[in-house]
RNA sequence: GCCGCCUUAGCUCAGUCGGCUAGAGCGACGCACUCGUAAUGCGUAGGUCGUCGGUUCGAUUCCGACAGGCGGCUCCA
């Protein structure tokens, strides 16, 4: 939060109103830079028409600040709900809280809204915002005359009620110990709107300079699946339409990188309704890019001293029971398939099969860190509607772990594994993190071990955690049933976070497995193991990179490295030769022998987002040479072959996620 | 799973207020062109309009169910 300064500080003069002080000093009320509201010693947002009993100093509010624009976009969900309710009158309201980039309100409504009811509500809500009213703070005297007010309101009664246990930033209503209401109040003076709500608001609707309503969707109210389910309408709002058409290009863009649209256009893989929803197939393209990302990535855990095992994709139920995973995961596991008095489930995690490895005979404190790695398949019958992309699928790869230390070890490898984890996606591109905890709730009965084996495992991760220096942010009851989790949270080209890899304290299947080890002194002990994923999938992990690089994958990624492009038909089999050349040094390289004119064939390479583009003609033949053109635009003519040769290669093998370029 | 919207050629999309041979661009294929840095021209093939059922003299069009997709919600070991 930042320090109120001297130099931006305002005194509001008692009986006064922060509106008056505002004025006073000059500051703008009109614009981005427009005054909005004024935040208190106590770090709380005030309205300009708050006027404290004594002289009070405070920090004057932009529009255009991170808080002015919170303040601007609830400011808008009122106008959006003011127009609801004036289309359609039986909507009763919901919540109506600012959200990243913008805002939302839930309304109950008859009949959910259609597409083109958008439009209309934004006509209603332009008209609003031009009529320029004002939205008045009022404090109820008691919590009967809320409900008196609120009768016809059965949503906001409920939030009077329960107004102690919601204080936080999604419910804008209540909070804060004190009941308000905010009026909108038109240029006659008239009331014409109002809402329960904790504020603070724009002085006017008028300060509202751009905004624009995204979608309606609905929403289960108050965020629990068993409650009814309320329509809500999402909306943007902007301290200036330059920002909204900024914010409209950034969607845009978002959307060009869309894998699954690029998946299509680069022929990379595919969804075939056939095998079915979130079973995804890899054509030879994508099958490139991720036989790259395995062989890699196989190679990387081989030198960090992990063995490479494999395990079927089946097993009888006992297993299951035997993790302790069947009772927690049934729900999202596939239906059994009965066979010879045995029901065969498809696995959904890869953990309880390395534990039998590791149990296949006995082992030795000297073994520890015993570190098993695989590319396990694994198979969640997720919800149809929660399926999106590569990115939410059914059946995927994991690039699992398993780590058998023991108890001293822990911290040591679990710092080893971050480590490791983080040096993986540097390698792919990724290298803006921050980190997850996430531990159990002590209410929930989901998390199974003692109060002081979860000390001790959230202890351990934490500490690694807070030693990394990364930012490291708390996630309350998102722990595994076994134990707490730490992920990694990664940043992509475009400011979007992905969860990638995970690292998870584990105590209580050692346990569940029987698993033990001698040590030194001759006694069986009982090992930790350590989960983790790096990538958590790879169909995962390859569709957040296609967004990431927007399809341009870095050489060493490209399916295609180098197409040759003849400029005249004859020049085609000189450049087959400097391909072969290339594919004898295991370059990706092809010739585009197809009939096209050669600026036709440029443009596909370009389109097919191809790292080099070898083009000869005359000049190059005679001259034993080829021209580069890069997937940027820019140039090198007249490369002798074998220093071409050397640039693609060194280009490759570097591993660079740049370039290439002249 | 819940709510809404959507499904027409390999891709992107027109179209049919229920009626005779359902269109376009790109892509594919063929022919001509042989060209120095993002689309040469001409031609050909390609669709039981997602599936099943209903209404109707007649359904790609209207209704229903199912499947798949999209946007949210919930969920995400």
């Amino acid at each position: 939060m930042r320090r109120t300064t001297v130099s931006d500080a305002l005194v509001v003069a008692a009986g006064t109103t922060a509106a008056d002080a505002v004025a006073a000093a000059g500051l703008p009320s009109n614009g981005p830079k427009a005054i909005v509201v004024v935040k208190d010693p106590s770090g709380r947002l005030r309205d300009l028409d708050w006027a404290p009993a004594a002289d009070t100093e405070v920090e004057p509010v932009a529009l255009d600040t991170p808080d002015g624009l919170n303040v601007l976009r609830h400011s808008t969900a009122h106008v959006l709900a003011q127009a609801v309710q004036a289309t359609f009158p039986e909507a009763k309201l919901g919540i109506g809280p600012f959200i990243t980039d913008g805002f939302y309100y839930d309304f109950d409504v008859e009949k959910p809204f259609q597409p083109d009811d958008l439009g209309k509500l934004e006509k209603k809500m332009q008209e609003i915002v031009k009529s320029g009213q004002t939205f008045r703070r009022r404090e109820y005297a008691s919590l009967d005359e809320a409900k008196a007010e609120l009768a016809h309101e059965p949503y906001k009664l409920e939030l009077v009620d329960i107004k102690g246990d919601v204080d936080d930033s999604e419910v804008m209503e209540v909070g804060g110990g004190e009941l308000t209401h905010y009026d909108n109040i038109d240029r006659k003076g008239e009331r014409v709107w109002g809402d329960l709500c904790r504020g603070p608001h724009l002085p006017s609707t008028r300060l509202i300079p751009a905004f624009k309503l995204m979608r309606s969707a609905a929403a289960y109210w108050r965020g629990n699946e068993k409650n009814p389910q309320l329509q809500r309408i999402y909306g943007t709002a902007w301290a200036s339409r330059d920002d909204l058409k900024a914010y409209q290009t950034r969607l845009a863009e978002a959307e060009r990188r869309d894998h699954r649209k690029l998946g299509t256009e680069l022929d990379l893989f595919s969804f075939p309704d056939e095998i079915g929803s979130g079973l995804p197939v890899f054509h030879p393209k994508g099958g490139v890019i991720k036989r790259e990302m395995e062989d890699y990535v196989r190679a990387r855990h081989i030198e960090e001293g992990f063995q490479y095992v494999g395990t079927p994709h089946i097993s009888k139920e006992g297993l299951f029971h035997t993790s302790g995973h069947l009772p927690y995961y049934k729900d999202t596991m596939f239906p059994p398939s009965h066979m010879e008095g045995a029901d065969y489930y498809l696995k959904a995690m890869n953990c309880p099969m390395h534990n039998l490895i590791y149990r296949s005979r006995g082992r030795s404190y000297r073994e520890l860190p015993l570190r098993l790695f695989e590319f396990g398949s694994v198979y969640r019958y997720e919800k149809s509607g929660v399926i999106h992309g590569l990115t939410r699928v059914r059946g995927f790869a994991q690039d699992d772990s398993h780590s058998y230390v023991t108890a001293e070890q822990a911290p040591g490898e679990i710092k080893h594994l971050l480590n490791f984890v983080l040096s993986l996606l540097r390698d792919f591109g990724l290298d803006d993190f921050y980190l997850e905890l996430s531990t159990r709730d002590p209410e929930s009965d989901k998390f199974i071990g003692s109060d002081e084996q979860w000390e001790i495992a959230t202890k351990v991760l934490e500490d690694v955690a807070t030693e990394s220096g990364l930012e490291l942010v708390a996630d309350p009851g998102g722990a595994a049933f076994y134990g707490p989790k730490m992920s990694v949270q990664a940043k992509d080209a475009i400011g979007r976070t992905w969860q990638m890899s995970t690292i998870q304290y584990d105590f209580n299947q050692p346990a569940r497995f029987g698993l033990e080890y001698q040590a030194a002194d001759g006694t069986r002990q009982e090992p930790v193991m350590i989960h983790s994923a790096k990538f958590g999938s790879i169909e995962r992990f390859l569709g957040v990179l296609v967004e990431h690089y927007a399809g341009a994958f870095p050489a060493w990624l490209a399916p295609v490295q180098v197409v040759g492009i003849p400029i005249r038909d004859d020049h085609g089999d000189y450049l087959q030769e400097f391909a072969d050349k290339l594919r004898k040094q295991g370059i990706r390289a092809e010739v585009d022998h197809s009939t096209d004119r050669m600026q036709k064939k440029i443009r596909t390479a370009q389109q097919q987002k191809i790292p080099f583009m070898a083009i000869a003609g005359d000049d190059d033949v005679s001259g034993g040479t080829v021209s580069f053109r890069y997937r940027d635009g820019s140039q090198r003519n007249n490369v002798p072959l074998d220093e071409a040769i050397a640039h693609v290669v060194e280009v490759v093998r570097s591993r660079t996620n740049a370039g290439p370029t002249a």
